[in-house]
DNA sequence: ATTTTTTCCGTTACCGTGCACGGAATTCAA
DNA sequence: TTGAATTCCGTGCACGGTAACGGAAAAAAT
């Protein structure tokens, strides 16, 4: 008896079948309430639901996912992950994140999309779509045609989170993203450090007007709101360049710095602070202090050169892979997040920190 | 016959049971072949290995864990978790981290011990082989009486890691923790960044002799480096205190600011930056830039309010974290952790950036 | 009262591994 | 050549759930 109440105290966990049991019913019918799919009367579910409760059940999972079968798909829809882009930093978190939820039977799959191209989105949501997936994680560019995909995702009771751009919209499961106003504030923290900051540059990226929403204009908000709190003296000046074309990008800040020299303090809003490294490079005196955004490979090489004072990673490989994780506690176990919208730390890198991310 | 192949490119993964009939045997001799357990001729096991390889099988780990029960026990040795200190922080990864391998079947168990008493380190030990775990995480704090601990454990079999400090031994599975020396040219970085130092002051803690490892000593190397290559004419003085008696640090803070009221910069390499807050709190306008280490709640708070520049936080929770998941997945799929050695990220917080972690 | 339909529930065959048990095949001793 | 001791291997149940299937009981229709 003494042994027996030993071995209870090691937390056996209830079974389904302890449940099934002790409310005199068969665990078909325990599993029928578990799952809610009908075809039991009133009066035993309720039975089942207070056994439940009173002996604290939760299923286990892992037996769960082994009798289900590996079959859960969560489809991912982000833009194309070219060599060296923020995208493909994703698609770092998106391989971790699947390795860490395949032993629960969840595999995942990727809808990439040309970022420059609403017609190419709209492509990707409907294969995604066609592919039947219990969830999916979605980050937004084109804002009217995600309204309109997720409006069908809702309508499949197909449950989806945000990553990196929230939309307005009521039914996503989760977002997880950097706080935008708040990491302008940060860089422009960073970027005036050396108290030495007169006249800044913001160099921008000639945006194709089709893309709908930019996580940089909020952010740009937060940078100049610092600069006027603590640096009212400041110029601060912008200049726009084309990705697609670095000679032009070049003769632009040879432009610019021709005409105004005094300019010793470079930010950037996006992950394309690598564009204007060669420049830097071939101008190291004319530069105090450069912040961009995101862990890159190219801007954490500018970066341990010295060439780049400052990154601000948002890690989007985190991101993705809580989002891949968010959407499994729900389809697997059931359980909604903790918080729906989760602004996620902004990390510093310097020179002296980079080499270890 | 279209439709199987179109299911068959859905990856079926093989199982115990394709690799028994394609060589001729049965799941039980395969069984043993894989847990190399004897009982099989040389013959059966080649074939076996080499049906294994050619279908590239790997066992699917959460079957495994459910036919095996939930029974493999990770233990932790690691100091008294008081509430605000270091090793709290250390506890929520646990928590963390215990959740999230539990559906592979491996459980934690936590022994603590007080970090100024070697003797209740050694009973922690002999409590924990009791306990006879699959694996273990240690933090070592006292030198000699590890390695006798290690010794132990590499007679059983049994797996360990370190995390936050590291011996010298060469039988632990991986290493968990900051790269000291890095740290501390790091701090001398963020603390001079404003290019105004002069005189700066390095408050540490008095030490009971006991205590034999001590990882803020190389911290202390990287930073005076860094000083002596970038800030040759600073002039660096050490204040020594009593982490037990607040009143006293007060007075010698007092006597030392009095002493050398030139005096604008502090820093200190272990995670009780707090303990001088208040004193700084009273006296704001004596330093201009204050760096410590730890993500501790108190250390936090400070650096909202301003008191504290910069925190260069480890997190031992992802730290320990790591560790419990190394030994899972040497314990559960036997696979070896890619790297031994593993220095992890050091994240600079700021008041900008703090209120996300 | 009998048939038909619905509602509800138990049974059963898995999912992929681990492991104990027992028996066949082989080797050794007599 | 026979019996005993070893090797070696197959069988079958267990782990905790899932879900299809079929049948009993209750309700509705005739």
């Amino acid at each position: 008896m003494l042994k027996f109440a030993s071995i209870m105290i090691q937390s056996e966990k209830p079974t389904i079948m302890d449940i099934a049991r002790l409310s005199g019913l068969s665990k078909g019918t325990v599993d029928r309430v578990l799952h809610n799919r009908g075809e039991v009367s009133r009066k035993s579910y309720d039975k089942v639901m207070s056994v439940i409760k009173e002996l604290g059940y939760e299923p286990n999972v892992i037996a769960s996912a082994l009798a289900r079968g590996v079959s859960r798909r969560i489809a991912l829809l982000i833009p194309e992950q070219t060599p060296g882009s923020f995208w493909e930093l994703a698609g770092g978190g998106i391989a971790k994140a699947s390795e860490s939820v395949a032993p629960l039977g969840v595999s995942t799959v990727v809808f990439n999309y040309d970022q420059r191209d609403a017609e190419s989105f709209r492509d990707a949501c409907s294969r995604l779509l066609d592919a039947a997936p219990s969830g999916v994680v979605v980050a937004p560019i084109f804002g009217a045609d995600t309204q309109m995909f997720t409006a069908e995702l809702r309508e499949h009771s197909i449950p989806y989170a945000f990553f990196d751009t929230k939309q307005d919209d009521e039914g996503y499961l989760a977002y997880f993203g950097l706080p935008e106003y708040k990491s302008g504030y940060l860089c422009a923290d960073q970027l005036t450090l050396d108290r030495s900051a007169s006249e800044v540059l913001l160099v921008r990226i000639k945006r194709d007007p089709l893309r709908q929403s930019d996580p940089t204009v909020i952010r740009r908000a937060g940078f100049m709101d610092y600069m006027s709190e603590h640096c009212p003296d400041c110029i601060v000046r912008t200049l726009f360049i084309d990705p697609g074309d670095p000679e032009r990008t070049d003769q632009e800040l040879d432009a610019f710095f021709a005409a105004f020299p005094g300019t010793t303090h470079v930010a950037m809003f996006n992950s394309r602070i690598h564009l204007i490294v060669p420049w830097l490079e071939r101008h190291p005196a004319q530069t105090r202090r450069v912040v961009g955004f995101d862990n890159l490979k190219a801007n954490m090489e500018a970066l341990a050169r010295g060439t780049v004072s400052v990154l601000i990673a948002q890690h989007p490989e985190e991101q993705v892979a809580m989002a891949i994780q968010a959407l499994t506690d729900m389809i697997v176990m059931g359980r909604q997040p903790a918080r729906r919208d989760n602004y996620m730390h902004m990390d510093i890198l310097t020179r002296y920190n980079v080499e270890f991310y």
